[in-house]
DNA sequence: GCAAAAGTGTTCATCTTACACCCATGA
DNA sequence: TCATGGGTGTAAGATGAACACTTTTGC
């Protein structure tokens, strides 16, 4: 903090969303379609700007979640990403956006109650194969967003954030298949998780029904740094050098 | 990015840094001394108001450290902490700050040239324990800095900018010692880091001289990503509980 | 009974750890 | 020569991948 006299230029701060979510499988995140300029028609993260100059970031964050995604606010995972704010990034002035990363359960609706035109929920995969065009720098806050999740499920418990109040264990695998865009193995997983003390722990009723035997059912446990890590399956030996 | 007419309120943005780096073999971070109301007498992080509306978040942290450390941007790590945006945070007004994460290999100098009024560098251990009171919300700032820092040496190359452009592998094991706070074996160090393939390479140049038999001299590689990851040794099974 | 999914046991390869030991230098 | 730190070998234990096999359900 300086001391200068000096009064330094204000900016304008927007909160963006990374909303992700499991569907049939499958990663997802919500977008909106823009319905004015800049960049009418794209899509891109739901977000806006501070409500006043007492709202705080994650208060904020926590309202767009309501407004824009129809999410409570409460029992679900946030934490934030990072600031953006390169000069030029928005077309209609200085605009610093501060970005969050949401994960909601698997829920039933199909992008839930939402007031933003045309919410919905897309395929993680299409957005980073640059299948879908993204308004704003918003396709490297979603691979900042996604990457963190990939990183986060090694070492903590939010992984159970993709999960309903209870889950099985073959659940919880898709969720890090799904996030990690691998296969596993499910008799080593179903051990190793359990082997995570307070992970996740067995809700005396057991069972639930689908096709084949089945399966106690879980509720994440209180301690949220895993030790020891689920860790991601090994890239071979000769591979990426990205940050 | 919202679509209504009314005008949000602007926000004062400022940057502050986190610069790491080893003195005599122990994790430090640079702190100045307030001159000026709030917290003068306290110890504060350096940094800064953005200059104006052109320039950019990570700009105005190189010329932040550059004023007020005296360090040279090129060649020294820097990356992003998280924006800091509580209302409340600062007495004067609303100020969100944005937090970088910096650096910088042992130098011979003090605390380097800098303008700011005592600028000094604090061993990281003596704030961690609360033993110096800092101004604002910089003491959750260091902690999750240094956090970072321990995360990111497991898996990238981040241990090198605490070096020279040359060092010993024991060297570099001091930086892992300092920054984890634990003892390694440096027979087993010695190996696994050359086990990184692109981790650190040799220069031809071989020797050095101190006492007991001369080490070899490695430059950073170019490879970022650790694969396999340095692991930090096993914190004990019944054990921390934070975020 | 059969298919399918849950859950268990076991093996083999790999990695980690601990530590004995040799090497090259300054004093 | 001894002390000191650099560097190598190796064996015991822990971990992880692969996969055969048993259990419990729906049909």
């Amino acid at each position: 903090m300086p001391e200068e006299q000096w009064t330094p230029p204000p900016v304008l701060l927007a909160v963006d969303l990374v909303i992700l979510t499991l569907r049939n499988s499958r990663l997802h995140v919500l977008l909106v379609e823009r319905g004015v300029e800049p960049y009418r028609g794209a899509r891109a993260l739901p977000g806006g700007f501070l409500n006043n100059s007492d709202e705080g970031l994650e208060e904020a964050a926590h309202r767009e979640l309501r407004e824009e995604a129809g999410l409570d606010a409460s029992q679900l995972h946030l934490e934030q990403i990072a600031a953006y704010g390169e000069p030029g990034r928005d077309p209609r002035g200085r605009i610093v956006s501060v970005a969050y990363l949401a994960i909601a359960p698997s829920l039933p609706e199909p992008a839930a109650g939402t007031d933003a035109v045309g919410a919905s929920w897309v395929p993680v995969d299409d957005v980073l194969c640059r299948g879908i065009e993204l308004a704003f720098d918003h396709y490297d806050i979603v691979v900042d967003g996604v990457e963190r999740a990939r990183k986060k499920l090694e070492r903590t418990a939010l992984a159970t954030a993709f999960c309903g109040s209870t889950f099985t264990i073959a659940e919880l695998q898709q969720v890090y298949e799904a996030v990690w865009g691998v296969r596993l193995d499910p008799r080593n997983f179903y051990r190793k998780v359990q082997a995570v003390p307070g992970f996740i722990v067995e809700t005396g009723v057991s069972r639930r029904t689908k096709r084949g035997r089945p399966a106690r059912l879980f509720r994440a446990g209180k301690r949220t740094v895993l030790n020891p890590p689920i860790m991601r399956p090994n890239r071979l030996p000769g591979e990426g050098n990205h940050e």
